[in-house]
DNA sequence: CAATTGAGCGTAATGTTATTACGTATTCAT
DNA sequence: ATGAATACGTAATAACATTACGCTCAATTG
């Protein structure tokens, strides 16, 4: 059984919409989306992405007050800390890890006794194909 | 003339707040505040906020909807990268600016053709003195 | 088996954060 | 003077998120 089939329908209804969009979505814009799944309420929309966030299947874009579906092949779960490149333009959302910068910030922490729970990491900018056009 | 002096009524009203406070507030705290000094409206507070961001004078922190005065001796207004450590407890923000982590990323978005416009980077967790209480 | 517990669900109401729209005032350079 | 840029005041609305209450179901456990 894995993580993913564990899920109970309203979960799998909102991890299968972020999955299908082209980028990150509000929550309110992912209960548009399932209005004809029978969503009703707001509630029912963040109870999903809580769950989701928290077995690393969603990420929440701080920058954006939006939601994306994970997209890279680590793991999460871990205290693995992930950097997003967010396109202005069209939206699309890159994740990526940098042991460096993860080290530098865990050494930050250590030297300032300072206890990390989360870390963000979001660039806003313009994307590749979007900086030819 | 310095930057500061050249704030409009509204601008110094909204900047000392922040100055003035223990840690990050929202617009409608600040608004809040302002009451006494002739504030009614949200947009009073944001378009201030607007232009303190710009000037670097305040930042915005994204993962807490909230804004700081300027705490760092860094210089704003250049695309310098700066970090923020935020307690969750005591509510204390920490600025910091580390010249590697900025370099990474730099050079993340330079192999990935990415322009960069604007990068955030928060740590929530426990600050020093909350950790030993 | 009955009781308890924990996770999830549905709905309504409310709270919080941010923007749009419209009109006015002030400043400064042409 | 005229026009452009910046700031201001107010009202309304939009967008994002949480609290509160009660119910269902399945797993645990005494
Ligand atoms: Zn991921
Ligand atoms: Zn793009
Ligand atoms: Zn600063
Ligand atoms: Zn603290």
């Amino acid at each position: 059984m894995t993580e993913a089939s564990a899920l109970t329908r309203n979960q799998s209804l909102v991890h299968n919409t972020l999955r299908a969009a082209e980028g990150p979505l509000s929550a309110y814009t992912i209960l548009d989306r399932l209005r004809d799944d029978g969503f009703r309420a707001p509630l029912q929309v963040y109870r999903a992405l809580d769950k989701l966030t928290s077995l690393g299947l969603v990420h929440r874009l701080e920058s954006l007050n939006a939601f994306v579906a994970c997209a890279g092949e680590h793991r999460h779960g871990e205290n693995e800390l992930i950097a997003f490149a967010i396109c202005e333009r069209c939206g699309q959302v890159e994740e990526f890890a940098d042991a460096i910068v993860c080290e530098r910030l865990e050494s930050w922490a250590g030297d300032n006794a300072f206890d990390a729970d989360k870390t963000t990491i979001e660039i806003r900018g313009k994307c590749a194909v979007c900086n030819m056009a």
